[in-house]
RNA sequence: GUGGCCGUAGCUCAACUGGUUAGAGCGUCUGGCUGUGGCCCAGAAGGCUGCGGGUUCAAGUCCCGUCGGUCACCCCA
């Protein structure tokens, strides 16, 4: 094969492209309903962005961005998320300034330079919103729910669960309380941990735990610390609990649940599907209050997710059956290529497409025989046949393809009513 | 990034322990039916067996490498 694509990119060709299609449709629907508004945002950022929002030291930045240099010598990457960009977009046209809370979504690509499995592609889409400006747990809940409705649309009502996990925030006694008894841990246990466990230890400690290497056998250690949110964390978390079950949405606390990015405080959530294999999370997200300030914005609550849309297909595709495409309303044939027959059905099939009837035809050059297994393979529901003996008499005949051997002369004056009013008895 | 499995026609797959000209089904096109689909019958087109090297008289088959796919670990959506 001469070109094929690049690893871990793909063509989705028919039907699934309009299957996703649909899901997307489903959920500007939804956050319509919620609020959202829609932003769209580019695929390049500067890598800087990343590095700022989503932490030097994740897995993200340090190994699975896609990065390339401008001829100005610029250090640009692919966006491997949606969040960073959104909130930069925020802050540089200052939408804080139109008052209220500012609620966006967005749906595109992300890339990242993971090696591909099931569910696991190196350029994947995302449905994905973040509300700026709701500090409350009812924030929290709003953003759960309108997620959860969403994949309810989508077919999947019973076939999720819900983690939920509470990462504490900055407060001294909170997070960094929990970071530095970490740090204090990984001294304990130093000489263990590969080298580039030491160096990033310091640094930031939590991403230690994502070491391929050492982060399993530190995880069985009893000996780990655990996180002990502050007070106020702890009350915010338990509203959100409070307000969820209020709304009898069913929910699993998950301690382990900690988000790959390092803006995340407080609530965090994981949304999994049942049956989808080993990548079962199909939505994810969380509550960031941190960030935008972090970023050079003005201190600001924001809460945010985003829907993993290829894996939510699988788990889509695992509970129900593909339906049928519909056929075309009609096929237009003509005998020959003689203009006179050609004009014709061009015109025709002109005329059924302006009034947004599925018409096909034309195949000109090919037997009426083959024209006619073409319309029966589109799944035309009526053919129109424009014979040169007809043609002489202003007439054509109409088939109805469901009924064998079906013939019915019209004028060809008359073609295009009598279509239109067949199509609407059959429907 | 690590590991398992797999790359033969558009698709699904054959080809005994290496051995003539790499086959079949489905699909496509054409014809049987000079102007009528689905069913049937016949014919045709379609392959540098992913790519590169090696072993051998001989490689689709064995070995190495590479690219790709797939599944898992890990991580994430």
């Amino acid at each position: 094969m001469a070109f094929q694509s690049v690893k871990g990119f793909k063509d989705i060709l028919p039907p699934e492209s309009e299957a996703m299609t649909s899901l997307e449709l489903a959920a500007r629907d939804v956050l319509r309903a919620f609020g959202y508004r829609e932003i769209r945002i580019p695929t390049l950022e500067t890598r800087e962005l990343f590095v700022k929002s989503v932490g030097e030291t994740t897995d993200i930045v340090e190994k699975e961005m896609f990065q390339l240099e401008d001829a100005g010598g610029r250090h640009l990457v692919l966006r491997p998320e949606g969040t960073a960009g959104v909130v930069r977009a925020y802050l540089e046209h200052s939408l804080s300034q139109q008052g209220g809370r500012t609620k966006l979504f967005y749906i595109g690509s992300m890339f990242r330079a993971e090696r591909p499995q099931k569910g696991r592609f190196r350029e994947f889409e995302q449905i994905g919103l973040e509300c700026f400006g709701n500090g409350h747990a009812a924030g929290d809940v709003e953003a759960i729910l309108a997620l959860s409705y969403v994949l309810d649309r989508a077919g999947l009502k019973g076939a999720y669960s819900i983690k939920l996990n509470n990462l504490g925030d900055e407060k001294p006694e909170c997070r960094p309380a929990y970071r530095a008894s970490l740090l204090a841990f990984f001294e304990t246990v130093k000489d263990e941990l590969c080298e580039h466990c030491r160096s990033r230890m310091a640094r930031n400690p939590l991403r230690v735990l994502d070491c391929k290497g050492d982060g399993p056998k530190l995880k069985a250690n009893p000996a780990l610390p655990t996180l002990v949110p502050c007070g106020d964390c702890r009350t915010h978390f338990d509203t959100v609990k409070a307000l969820l079950e209020n709304e009898s949405v069913a929910y699993e606390l998950d301690g382990s649940l900690v988000r790959g990015l390092d803006y995340y405080t407080r609530t965090v959530f994981e949304f999994r599907s049942t049956d989808v294999g080993a990548q079962d999370a199909i939505a994810g997200g969380g509550r960031y209050d941190g960030l935008v300030k972090a970023m050079g914005g003005p201190e600001t609550p924001a809460v945010g997710w985003a829907i993993g849309v290829e894996r939510t297909r699988l788990a889509i595709a695992a509970k129900a059956h593909a339906e049928a495409p519909r056929g075309v309303d009609v096929y237009v044939a003509a005998q020959s290529d003689a203009a006179g027959l050609v004009g014709l059905a061009m015109g025709l099939l002109q005329s059924l497409r302006r009034q947004g009837r599925s018409a096909e035809g034309a195949l000109f050059g090919h037997s009426l025989k083959a024209q006619l297994r073409e319309a029966d393979r589109l799944g035309a529901r009526l053919a129109v046949i424009f014979g040169q003996e007809e043609f002489a008499g202003r007439t054509c005949l109409l088939k109805d393809m469901r009924v064998k051997d079906s013939q019915e002369v019209v004028a060809i004056a008359d073609v295009l009513e009598k279509l239109n009013r067949t199509l609407g008895a059959m429907s």
